[in-house]
DNA sequence: CATGCTTTACGATTTTATTCGTAAGCAATT
DNA sequence: AATTGCTTACGAATAAAATCGTAAAGCATG
């Protein structure tokens, strides 16, 4: 049963920076977000301090400066939200899905033999 | 260039009947909505009201009844949609979410070959 | 130890989204 | 014409998300 996250899209922009630096302080966090958006360090402390009442981050706060990590996966969050994504704009149809993604960016070669291995996968299965 | 249209949750509720009826009156998107969701019959009103202040909806309002129709289209909002999440989720990469989407809910068999159709399609291009 | 810099905590404000109550209009029916 | 039942309009309440200001505390350094 997975848990029902539903990170805001702040919380979202985030958590995408805590996946890539594995851990980072709200000082790293903020950095990193202040390049294309403009808000205070106190607004993505609140934010991080409301993420860890919900449980979406954890934090060491052993010493001053406390240190952050997701507490969700990346994975399990990409997969409930093209989930619902799937549900609500494609009626449920993830081949629709693929579609419009396939046609929106194209995939550079090795991308597509990587899908092109696994559409094999699925049809030995079917 | 693209009009940036972001429909909220409920909005995107609202587009989804006008986008399988072709057009509707409130009372009808709401009859339909009310059916997993409970929320007021002015609710429903308002909402509709707000997106055609926004311009998301159109309407004919030339009898008392007024009938709505979507003014935005389904395909150009899940290509917005789907494009962001692609930026936003899967660091631009629209490969990662198609394996994502395709792991997630299995397509049958046509649905299958139409993929493969269309990875073909791609792959004489590159 | 005073000063300055950085941190967290936290309340308050602002903004956006959702919901609802109530009034007013219109049309059919009694 | 009064009643009933529908409609829209619209202000206002509520809820949720994002932002910020300020205070207090830690820590280094002069």
């Amino acid at each position: 049963m997975a848990k029902h996250i539903k990170p805001t899209e702040s919380e979202l922009e985030i958590l995408r920076v805590l996946w890539d630096k594995g851990t980072a302080t709200v000082r790293e966090v903020h950095e990193v977000l202040s390049e294309h958006k403009d808000a205070g360090y106190t607004t993505t402390l609140k934010l991080m301090q409301i993420m860890f009442e919900k449980g979406i981050v954890k934090r060491d706060d052993s010493s001053k400066t406390h240190i952050y990590r997701a507490n969700v996966s990346k994975e399990s969050t990409q997969q409930q939200m093209v989930g619902k994504m799937i549900h609500s704009l494609f009626g449920g149809s993830s081949s629709q899905l693929v579609m419009q993604a396939l046609g929106n960016q194209t995939p550079n070669k090795e991308e597509l033999d990587e899908i092109q291995k696994m559409l094999d996968n699925l049809k030995k299965q079917s």
